[in-house]
RNA sequence: GCGAGAGUGGCGGAACUGGCAGACGCGCGAGACUUAGGAUCUCGUGGGAAACCGUGGGGGUUCAAGUCCCCCCUCUCGCACCA
């Protein structure tokens, strides 16, 4: 064979193939290990990037490489297919989010397709069929059914551009995670799920991922935020029938003795109480109303200044009986512990700040070993929280450690019924409400007789109606549609309101991976049967950017679809890998901004030039690949151009797939080179093997030429290597680098072989170029899957190449025979000796004293010792 | 501020438990084949004339340090009043 290589053909004729014969498909096979790998499914925006070619081709090594090896191996794909986008375009353009998901998912889906990769295309699933989100309405009316779904009216993030609520997780510094606007403060009835009931268990199901990365479970333990501490009530100073104190949480039960004052939230009804009939009154309320309209970006950050009012209303410290000030303070939260806190500004930095500022005293509880803190002249809160402190002016409890104070004090509180130990959690319930269109109906109905009445099941799905005004303005569309408002309620059939928010989109993401287990079952959402089998998901791969919003999310589902009975999993995901971003280079002219490439004149060397105005540009940072910063790399083009193999090779090799993979046009070329020499080479020789494959069934039969022993050691030393690395975290780059190593080896012995034809071909030849060959495309298989397979029938082997065992490695063969021993002096290196691998060490020492190099090093000085290393390295130190 | 990670040739990156720093690729240089080469193949390629010097900087441990310990600098990411 010599024709070249033309990916276009070759692709297009494997994918037909594949999907032909139905190489992909899943079905449950007790009798075999299985392994599910996932990677995150797309919203389907429109056209795929680098960073899903990316994720999705470390995916399909995995799942290729695991079939491989013989596991029975699920690897799915689908469409997160609800969200904003759609509700835009339909904005925009006017095209209906039905119609432009639709297509999208077609046109994404053959993109897919023409990477190659190998999912089980019958497993598909959409999470905007009603068919899917029916079963979104199913798990919220169990979820409500148990308590887990609620509706309550309380401040909620809103987001003035998108219209809609957003949870705690998906503000990012005070704006929308989505649109980056300033998210405001909102009174909104809300739905919301009782994630807060499974803060333990998710905190605790933590330690049984092995497989995270350790990142993402701080970023995850930080989120959810348990603190131990314990609940204290403070009487009132005057005391009223139905509020004679009030109740403070506090991990610093240590520093109690020096409480001075307390801070109460603004959003608090207690502040309510206490102001009650003072002078105070106005002026507190004033404070309230100025600091609840502040916007989250503003009261998040950072160096808000500390901000208080007095109430007018004193408290007794139940350990000091000291009266002390009610305070309403800008930087107590009224969500956490109870929203009321005791004050000890010796101990606590904010504390401190708030007293500095309105001259409340301060109380010193606990000293430093040198004994040099004194009250006045303090210049910081003292936190020692370990055992360097000693508690003072603390009663009974002076002389203590900070640690053995608050075992003793939170006991001594529990004791005197003063109040009692407890957990708080950072972590708050997942409001889902959303004023969107696009999404899952809340199968909710409202009765003016029977109150809030839930979907009957049977009456499920609720479904989305089609006839909408997309406006962009105002509430919902789905409450201007009145056939789907107006609902007869299933207890009285009286007149009754659908609701019409429908649900944050990671309610659609959070189980999709238990639907790919069964994706047809019509009676329930899982079927146990089939969950029982694949779940958990072996390996998960996505961005990072989900580290806490989506992966936190998942993992509650979980835990409540197996109180439900329908999986046997406490855990979605056992392995999870983070891959790093796609970036690329970025240019910028002064007056016309980022600058696309083709904007661009001038070169690396004599600089850049704005192609528009002919002005400097400036070579920009590398960044994530964005439209913003005008850097992106269509992968349509890339794949017509160089074809899916090199798409797919060339972002596996240039970086490990965790770490940001820098994006090159030369290195793309490399891999492209690559494939080429692989072709030509596995072309070439082809011929030459067939002819002589009848003569040469001698493996290992007869005795081989050393040159011949080296290619097969090469062989078998590649497929360890190729082997370990993709076993190792999945190291394909230097994978690939060991396979390039191996093409160069066998390039280099088919010249040699041709440089001294005789006539007759050493003994083993053919059979030792044969394995090397096979060997070669086998391991290729998983990263360059097509290129793969027509060589696999080049060398006269039936498909599919997917479909085939394994190499295996032969230990006696990955042993070499002779080894070259660095020879040092000093420390330094000075030669190296060749010896045969089972020396002694009085053979590699002699050879090295023989060596000329080392003689000289080593002459008129005495040796004063020498380091043998077996195997590895001699030192001489002189 | 707290937490995590990273800093290695001209560039992307190798180096697993301390043992030949720079695998592999890109780029660059030379040669071969060619009407031609931006195709392909072969060879070379950290710096330096050399002794030597080289893994962000400075100390240390060790026969031996990119790797271990201490101090410092820079960058990236996450969290950021959670009592």
């Amino acid at each position: 064979m010599s024709r070249s290589y033309e990916h276009t053909t070759v692709e297009a004729r494997w994918q037909v193939y594949w999907e032909r014969e139905g190489i992909f498909r899943a079905t449950e096979d007790a009798s075999r290990p299985k392994y599910y790998c996932l990677e995150m499914f797309p919203y389907p925006s429109g056209r795929i990037h680098m960073g899903h070619v990316r994720n999705y081709a470390i995916g399909d090594v995995v799942a290729r490489y695991k079939r491989m090896r013989g596991f029975n191996v699920l690897h799915p794909m689908g469409w997160d297919s609800f969200g904003l986008p759609a509700e835009n375009a339909a904005i925009e353009r006017g095209v209906h989010p039905d119609v432009w998901t639709h297509e999208n998912i077609l046109y994404m889906r053959s993109q897919l397709c023409r990477l190659g990769l190998s999912y089980d295309w019958t497993r598909e699933v959409a999470t905007c069929e009603p068919g899917y989100y029916k079963w979104n309405q199913w798990f919220f009316l169990k979820m409500y059914e148990k308590g887990l779904a609620y509706r309550k009216r309380s401040s909620v993030n809103w987001c003035p551009s998108c219209e809609t609520v957003l949870a705690n997780e998906q503000v990012e510094e005070g704006l929308c995670w989505r649109c980056d606007a300033v998210v405001i403060q909102k009174e909104l009835e809300q739905w919301f799920f009782k994630i807060t009931d499974y803060a333990e268990e998710l905190l605790r199901g933590l330690t049984t991922l092995t497989g995270w990365p350790e990142r993402v479970l701080v970023m995850q333990r930080n989120w959810i935020g348990k603190s131990l501490g314990v609940e204290v009530d403070f009487p009132l100073a005057e005391p009223k029938p139905d509020l004679p104190a009030i109740r403070i949480f506090t991990t610093r039960q240590d520093t109690i003795f020096g409480a001075t004052f307390m801070s109460v939230a603004p959003e608090s009804p207690l502040v309510e109480r206490l102001i009650e009939g003072r002078p105070q009154a106005a002026s507190v309320r004033e404070f309230v109303v100025r600091v609840s309209r502040q916007d989250k970006a503003v009261r998040t950050d950072a160096d808000r200044e500390k901000e208080g009012i007095f109430t007018g209303a004193y408290a007794v410290n139940p350990f000091t009986q000291a009266r002390i000030p009610i305070w309403v303070a800008n930087f107590v939260l009224y969500e956490y512990g109870t929203g009321a806190i005791m004050a000890v500004p010796a101990h606590d930095q904010r504390d401190f700040d708030f007293a500095k500022q309105y001259g409340i005293p301060i109380k010193l509880v606990i000293q430093n070993q040198a004994g040099s803190l004194t009250e006045d002249r303090l210049d910081g809160a003292y936190e020692e929280q370990d055992t360097a402190g000693r508690l003072v002016n603390s009663d009974r409890f002076s002389g203590l450690s900070v640690p053995e104070a608050k075992t003793k004090i939170a006991a001594f509180v529990e004791e005197q019924g003063l109040g009692r130990r407890t957990v708080n959690y950072r972590l708050r319930d997942w409001g889902l409400s959303r004023q969107r269109y696009w999404g899952t109906p809340i199968p909710m109905i409202y009765c003016r007789a029977c109150g809030v009445v839930p979907v009957p099941e049977r009456d499920l799905p609720v479904e989305l109606p089609k006839d909408v005004p997309f406006t962009g303005k105002g509430s919902s569309p789905l409450a201007q549609v009145k056939e789907f408002v107006q609902a007869a309620c299933p207890k009285c059939h009286g007149q009754a309101r659908r609701e019409t928010d429908t649900m944050d989109t990671f309610v659609d993401s959070s189980w999709y991976f238990l639907r790919y287990c069964s994706p047809q079952a019509d009676r329930q959402p899982v079927d146990p049967a089939a969950s029982g089998y694949w779940m958990a998901v072996d390996q998960y791969i996505g961005g990072i950017e989900h580290a806490v919003l989506h992966l936190l999310y998942a993992r509650f589902f979980t835990k409540v679809i197996r109180d439900l009975g329908l999986t046997k999993a406490d855990e979605p995901f056992l392995n999870l890998l983070t891959q790093g971003m796609v970036t690329k280079e970025t240019y910028r002219c002064a007056t016309h901004g980022w600058l696309l490439p083709s904007d661009l004149l001038g070169s690396e060397g004599e600089g850049w030039r704005c192609a528009i105005c002919q002005g400097v540009a400036q070579k920009g940072r590398v960044e994530k690949m964005s439209k913003s910063k005008k850097n992106v790399v269509d992968p349509e083009r890339l794949i017509d151009t160089f074809g899916a193999d090199t798409a797919r090779l060339f972002s596996l090799f240039a970086a490990p797939p965790e770490k940001d993979l820098e994006w090159s046009d030369s290195g793309v070329e490399g891999a492209f080179r690559f494939l080429n020499r692989v072709w030509r080479l596995l072309g070439d020789l082809a011929g030459t093997l067939h002819a002589e494959r009848g003569t040469s069934n001698e493996r290992e039969a007869e005795p081989v030429a050393p040159q011949v022993l080296e290619l097969r050691r090469l062989t078998h030393r590649t497929i360890k290597k190729v082997t370990d690395d993709i076993e190792r975290d999945f190291q394909f780059n230097t994978a690939i680098a060991a396979l390039m190593e191996f093409v160069n080896g066998l390039y280099k012995f088919a010249a040699e072989r041709h440089a001294d034809r005789s006539g007759t071909p050493a003994p083993g030849e053919a059979a030792a170029f044969g394995e090397a060959a096979e060997a070669l495309v086998l391991l290729l298989a998983p990263f360059a899957p097509h290129v793969a397979e027509e060589l696999w029938e080049v060398l006269g082997r039936a498909p599919s190449v997917a479909q085939q065992p394994w190499p295996q490695y032969d230990p006696a063969l990955v042993a070499s025979e002779r080894l070259t021993i660095p020879i040092q002096v000093n420390g330094k290196l000075r030669s190296k000796v060749e010896v045969p691998a089972d020396s002694t060490e009085e053979h590699v020492l002699a050879m090295a004293k023989q060596d000329a190099k080392i003689s000289e090093w080593l002459q008129g000085k005495p040796t004063r010792k020498v380091i043998y290393i077996e195997k590895k390295l001699v030192n001489f130190v002189v």
